[in-house]
DNA sequence: TACCAGCTGCACTGCACGGTGTAGTGTCGC
DNA sequence: GCGACACTACACCGTGCAGTGCAGCTGGTA
């Protein structure tokens, strides 16, 4: 399941282009629905023939999976290099007040990454614009190696004494809940957020995390 | 802001009808998508002619304001209903443990009724689905009499030395997202919910809530 | 009986959009 | 000069859909 087959004739094109269509598709796609963007439109947006649209891309279902399987990589990676470089495996938290500390740190750095940013705005919206659409939706936004690294280190630190959660999993659900799908769901509209109002939230959110989860 | 006006030359019609419509138009509308489902299929299922359905709603815009009006009204109804029921003016809540009891029955009934019920459910799939369109979509499923209610109470709760809220409106924030924006969230898609499972998110929900905020 | 409103069924218009085919232009390598 | 390629501009087809107009059926009422 690693590559999605680029069925027939599809032309490859400059990454640049590609990049452009993909944006463009991306920020029509997000603010008027998917439906009420037509192709010309996309082309129009992004300086290219609509010919060039549909040699890159085939058709307009393949574009939008194409626009998912992009926010999908850089929302991981980007979600991946805040883990690292707030939680690094070779961190050292010893203390609750340190794990709270580490743990705002992070999911400011989430909530401006990822609510503040269009780009990953964008995908959960058109997910959530899909997701009740044509059953046969099962190409969605993988957030779970983000949920699982997370889980992970929860485990670790309430083998060590620093979080009462008996369920890694549960207390991963409920940090998230506290504090992306708070901030998300708080926005009027994605992809126009107030930062200093994520960043409140997260603060907030992680607060009350630690008050339900800290080692008292 | 009351009454959205029903401009002009709409037929009154049955009740029946009316709710048959709406009732069609809801289903279609989420299982599909608003711009997927033509007009003709909103008829046919509602087992009108689709002139009926222009007499009634005027257009298509304003069937879709008249579903989200109708949906936020008995979403509205039935929380109110929940609250009454669990949490009554005249309840006799005194120790922690019965104010977890009490909140548990209330998001579990919430639960339920709300994210178990297509009928509600749609209502918040149809304004994600608009949401991002047309910018001049003021036309909300209003939340906001809900949560004012269980804000309230959240603040006699916390005089009353039974919770460790400072800020009521904060708490009662982090009470949704803790049971039902997670249970939404966590649902493959709403509208065919697993009962068993959203109760179980509520009662972790409302644990973890009170693990937070309730008096120590 | 005549009248009238509610409703159906259907034909019809206008339009927007997905997708294709193609002629023509610029560019690179030979 | 020539072919191969990437790309544009544009015309074009078929279709599906919002919305309208209208003829006709039905049941209730005076």
């Amino acid at each position: 399941m690693g590559e999605t087959g680029t069925d027939k004739a599809l032309r490859e094109g400059s990454s640049v282009k590609r990049a452009a269509i993909i944006a463009a598709a991306r920020d029509l796609f997000v603010h008027q629905g998917v439906d009420r963007v037509s192709m010309d439109a996309v082309a129009a947006q992004a300086g290219v023939s609509k010919r060039t649209v549909y040699d890159y891309f085939g058709d307009k279902r393949r574009l939008f999976l194409a626009i998912l399987a992009d926010a999908s990589d850089s929302l991981n990676a980007s979600a991946r290099d805040a883990l690292d470089k707030h939680l690094p495996e070779t961190a050292e938290i010893a203390t609750v007040p340190q794990l709270e500390e580490a743990l705002t740190a992070v999911a400011v750095e989430l909530g401006t990454t990822i609510v503040g940013s269009a780009d990953y705005a964008a995908a959960f919206a058109l997910v959530a614009q899909q997701r009740l659409q044509t059953p046969a939706t099962e190409d969605d936004v993988v957030t779970a190696p983000v949920e699982n690294a997370l889980a992970e280190r929860f485990a670790r630190w309430a083998a060590a004494g620093l979080l009462d959660a008996v369920d890694p999993q549960l207390a991963t659900a409920h940090f998230g809940a506290l504090t992306l799908l708070l901030a998300y769901n708080a926005q009027p509209n994605p992809a126009s957020a107030d930062p200093a109002r994520v960043r409140q939230i997260m603060i907030d959110g992680v607060h009350a995390f630690m008050r339900a989860y800290g080692a008292r």
